[in-house]
DNA sequence: ATGGGGGCCTGCCGGC
DNA sequence: TGCCGGCAGGCCCCCA
């Protein structure tokens, strides 16, 4: 569900409360999420401080004074809730654990991080912060698309003689590390180019074109993200969900918002997923 | 190697 | 009110 903007978002809500803390009291509620969770979690997490939270497409890591990274992934429908004393005004009382509170995470300050994960699509695990990034998950991502690495070069050779839909290209994570359904959906709109095109029969400018709007689509949901946590001092609750106005997503039967177009966004499903486009300019 | 489809889970929503 | 199908923002794995 999370894409990199929203696991970003997290990362920045997590920081105040996790970052240069210790890890009080950490338990687990069953034994797996999408996986089982790794030996003795609750006991490796316990006692810890956590040196510092990095994120790395969707995933959040979490390192260690133990020399422990702890990898985060939220899936679809995972959630980090903050509850406890020191975000907000008043001292409380920890709230009972809910429906699907999986993994409870209490910091000596007195906050306490839930992870609560319906369809448990996450996961967890524990790693050694040397060598994290050859870890399963990590090994194959390919390049953030907000660093360096991620140029204009790079993604229109990765598209090159490519016969897969550039709707799929763009959500495969080996050619470009973060973006899932919404955003690729997102980007290809203000591309102009159509979500069943191949990505193989884009010209080079069309697939250079891309990367600035990549970074722009991520960078606006990113501030917006910033923007929901300025709100969300106000109270305990979840991380990193946020009001953002997408222009075509969950669209359907709407007028597209480009001016003089005049179509009308359409979905097709394309690998069992859905895609939102306006026909009319996106070619 | 590449591309497509199934499966993992639960919850919600609309239609009958 | 209840049941059922369809849908959901991810990712691994298997197969052709």
């Amino acid at each position: 569900m999370p894409e990199l903007p929203e696991v970003e978002t997290v990362r920045r809500g997590l920081e105040p409360v996790m970052a240069g803390q210790v890890i009080a009291h950490a338990e687990t509620r069953r034994p797996d999420l999408r996986w089982p969770l790794p030996q003795r979690m609750a006991e490796r997490l316990t006692g810890q401080r956590v040196e510092r939270l990095r994120r790395r497409s969707k995933y959040l890591l979490a390192d260690l004074s133990s020399g422990e990274t702890l990898l985060v992934h939220l899936g679809m429908s995972g959630r980090l809730l903050i509850s406890g004393a020191v975000i907000g005004q008043f001292h409380h009382d920890l709230p009972a654990p809910q429906k699907h509170d999986h993994v409870l995470i209490d910091m000596a300050g007195g906050n306490r991080v839930t992870f609560n994960d319906a369809r448990r699509f996450g996961a967890m695990d524990l790693m050694a912060t040397a060598g994290a990034e050859s870890h399963p998950l990590l090994a194959a991502l390919g390049p953030e698309p907000l660093g360096n690495a991620f140029s204009e070069d790079y993604l229109a050779a990765r598209l090159r003689g490519r016969n897969t839909p550039v709707k799929s290209a763009l959500l495969d994570q080996q050619i470009v590390a973060g973006l899932g359904n919404i955003y690729v959906c997102e980007v290809l709109y203000r591309a102009g180019i159509a979500p069943d095109r191949r990505a193989g029969a884009l010209t080079a400018d069309q697939a250079s074109a891309l990367v600035p709007i990549i970074r722009e689509v991520l960078a606006e949901a990113i501030e917006a993200g910033g923007s929901s946590l300025r709100d969300y001092r106000q109270a305990d609750g979840e991380l990193g969900y946020f009001q953002h106005s997408f222009r075509v997503y969950g669209r359907e039967g709407e007028p597209c918002a480009t001016p003089g177009c005049g179509g009308t966004i359409a979905r097709m499903v394309q690998s069992g997923r859905s895609s939102f486009y306006c026909p009319a300019c996106q070619r």
